[in-house]
DNA sequence: CTTGCAAACGGCACCGGTTCCTGATATACT
DNA sequence: AGTATATCAGGAACCGGTGCCGTTTGCAAG
C-alpha cells in the first residue's frame, strides 16, 4: 500500500509538506505540481484510520435496526441514508434481528468502533439499554419509541389512533374490532390503541371487540381465519398495515367482500396497502422523513447543540377503497 | 477518552503490559487483576483505529446496494448480515440509489475506508466499474450479474426462464405474453427471457407476444391496464414478481379473473406473491442464501484462497394459485 | 550456592497520518 | 544595502495502539 511517506520520498519533500498539500494549502506551485503528479501516478489515498486516530473524529454514524425485511424500516433507512450522505456521515448499519441481546451487543460494537452517534429503531427500551447507553456516553437517538432520559423521535401514535377513531365514527360505524399487538411495544401496542379507544368513548353507543396478534403476517392471517366469521364488527381496525393485509387476504379467502361486508383499515402507509385489492385505508407515517429528521437531530447532538428531548412527527389519514359508510341494513 | 496509557499509568505498569493483557496473555495473576480492575472502573475500550492502523486489518466489509426498498435486496442483505456476523466482519452498507455515478463513488468511498472487500448488488456493469475496481485492487464480488474478469455470483436466470417455459407448455398453454424489462440488465432483461423463449421454440405451435416495461410497479400497472384488454394470451409471464403483482392488480380492476381468464407467473419468490389473491406462481430465487454464500466467497477471496470466477445458485419453481391448465374452450 | 530457563515486564520503534515549531528563502520596504 | 515580513518547507512530536527485543525475576535442578 502506498503511504504519505512514499509520496514524500518520491517527490523529494517532507511528509509534512504532502500533508499540507492534502489539507490546508500553503505549498508553492512547483511542489504542488510535483506532488500532484506523483499522487496521480501512484493512485494514493490517505489512510482513514491514521486520520481518524489523529483527528479523534470518525464521521461514522451507527444505526441499529430490528430487522431488514420490513418496509417501514427500509423507508426510515432511506431517509437516514440520504441525509447522512448530505451531512458527510458514513453509515454503519447493524441488524439486531429483534433480539434484545444483539441489540445491546450492537450498541457495544458501535461504541467500540467509535461512531460519533447512534440511531436506534427501538422496539422496547429496557433498563439495560439505558445503562449501556449512559455508559457509552455518546450521542444516542431512539426512533419510534420514547425514552424519558434519552433523546427520541417518534410518530404521533396516539394522534393516529384518534384520527382513525374519528374517521370511523364519522362514517357511522358503531361496532368495531380492534386487532392489536402486545403492549410491550409502547408506541404500537399502547399509544395507537389508546388513541383509538379514547376517541370511541366519546360516542356512547360504540362497541369494541379486541383481538391480540403479533407483528407477523402469517400469524395474523391464521387468527383472522378464525375471528372473521365470529365478529359482528362493521369496521376492523388493524394495528399495522401488515396485519391489515393479512386480514384482507383471510377475508377474501373466506368469501367476504371489503368494504361491503365490513370496512378495514391499518396504520403505517406501507406501499403494500396500495397494491392489494381493495386498496387499504391507513394512517400514513412519514417514515422516510423520520429517518431524515433523525440524522439531522443526531448531527445537532454530535455538535453539542441543544435539542428537545422528544420530537414528534405528524401523520396523515389516507382514505382508500377498504372503508365506506355504514348504513343500517 | 481513556487510553491504554491511562490504564498503564493507573496500574503502574508499562502500556505494553496492558496490551499483552488485552491480547496474548503472559501476565502475572497480580497485574492481571490490577489491570482488570482499572479497566472496569474506567470503562476503557481499545481504540479500533489505532488497532487497525497497526494491524493493517479492518475487519470491515463494504456492501453496495442499488436501493433499500426492495424485498430481494433486503433478503440478500439479511443473508449477508448473518454470515458477516458469523465470520466476524463489520458491515458498511452504502446505497447507490440506482445511480451509476453514486455506484462508482461508493466503490471509491469504501476503498478509502479500507474495507477488506466489497460486495456489490449489480445492475449493469460498465467499463468504468471494471476500471475502478481494478484500480482499487481489493477483493470484489458482483452479485446478480456476471462480469467476465471479476468474481461474481449469480442466479441461474436462463434456467429459471426455462423452468417457467416448460411448466407453462406442460399445462397446455400455447399463446403467451411476456412482460419484460430492458436489456441493459443482463440477468433479468436477457437471460431470463432467453431461457423462456428458447424453451418455447421447442414447441412449434407456440406464440409469444412481447411487451416491455420497467422494474417500477406503478409503470407496469399502467401498461397492464392497456395491454390486458388487447392480448390473446392465455398465459402471462412477468419478468419479476413485482410486475406480476402489478399486472394482477390491473387485471382484477378490469374485471378479469386469474387464473380462469389467463394464467400469470413471476420470477423471484417475493413474499408479496403469497399475500395477494390469488397467490402467484413464481420461480423462487434463494436471495438470502445468495447473501450468505457471497460473504463466504469474499471471505475466501480476502484470505487469498482460489475460488471459481463464477458461482451459480439454483432456483425452485413454486406453483401457486395463479396458474392452471389450459383447456380449449 | 550457582546455574539455567521460562515467565513477566519495560522500553522502544512503528503503523500513517496531522500539526506545531523553527529555520530558510524570497519579497517588500525604508 | 539592511531589515522587516510573509511564504514555504522540514523536523519532530503526537494520536493509541502492537509487538519485538532485551532485562529482570522467580524457581527448580544440579
Amino acid at each position: 500500500m502506498v503511504t504519505i511517506n512514499d509520496i514524500a520520498k518520491k517527490a523529494g519533500v517532507a511528509k509534512s509538506t504532502v500533508s499540507r498539500y492534502l489539507n490546508n494549502g500553503s505549498v508553492s506551485t512547483q511542489t504542488r505540481e510535483k506532488i500532484d503528479k506523483i499522487i496521480k501516478e501512484t493512485g494514493y489515498t490517505p489512510n482513514t484510520f491514521a486520520r481518524s486516530l489523529k483527528a479523534q473524529k470518525t464521521n461514522m454514524l451507527g444505526v441499529i435496526i430490528p430487522r431488514l425485511n420490513s418496509s417501514s424500516t427500509n423507508e426510515v433507512l432511506e431517509g437516514i441514508d440520504a441525509t447522512a450522505r448530505e451531512l458527510g456521515y458514513q453509515l454503519i448499519i447493524t441488524n439486531s434481528d429483534q433480539n434484545l441481546e444483539r441489540e445491546l451487543e450492537n450498541i457495544q460494537t458501535l461504541a467500540i468502533q467509535k461512531v460519533e452517534g447512534i440511531i436506534m429503531l427501538a422496539r422496547q427500551i429496557t433498563k439495560q439499554h439505558i445503562d449501556l447507553i449512559n455508559q457509552a456516553s455518546l450521542p444516542f437517538l431512539f426512533i419510534g419509541q420514547k425514552a424519558g432520559t434519552i433523546h427520541s423521535m417518534i410518530h404521533q401514535d396516539y394522534e393516529a389512533g384518534k384520527q382513525i377513531g374519528e374517521y370511523a365514527l364519522g362514517l357511522g360505524h358503531r361496532h368495531f374490532l380492534y386487532v392489536g399487538v402486545p403492549e410491550y411495544d409502547q408506541a404500537v401496542g399502547i399509544d395507537r390503541k389508546k388513541g383509538f379507544l379514547d376517541t370511541l368513548k366519546k360516542e356512547k353507543s360504540s362497541e369494541v371487540e379486541y383481538i391480540e396478534t403479533t407483528f407477523s403476517r402469517t400469524i395474523a392471517y391464521e387468527k383472522a381465519l378464525k375471528f372473521l366469521p365470529e365478529t359482528k364488527a362493521t369496521y376492523i381496525v388493524c394495528a399495522t398495515d401488515n396485519i391489515a393485509v393479512a386480514v384482507l387476504k383471510a377475508a377474501s379467502e373466506l368469501g367476504y367482500r371489503v368494504p361491503e361486508d365490513f370496512s378495514l383499515s391499518g396504520f403505517g402507509g406501507y406501499e403494500a396497502t396500495s397494491y392489494v385489492t381493495p386498496t387499504i385505508t391507513t394512517v400514513s407515517y412519514p417514515y422516510k422523513r423520520l429517518g431524515e429528521e433523525s440524522v439531522k437531530k443526531i448531527d445537532l447532538l454530535i455538535n453539542k447543540k441543544t435539542v428537545p428531548m422528544l420530537s414528534e412527527l405528524g401523520n396523515v389519514l389516507e382514505v382508500k377503497e377498504s372503508t365506506k359508510e355504514y348504513k343500517e341494513s
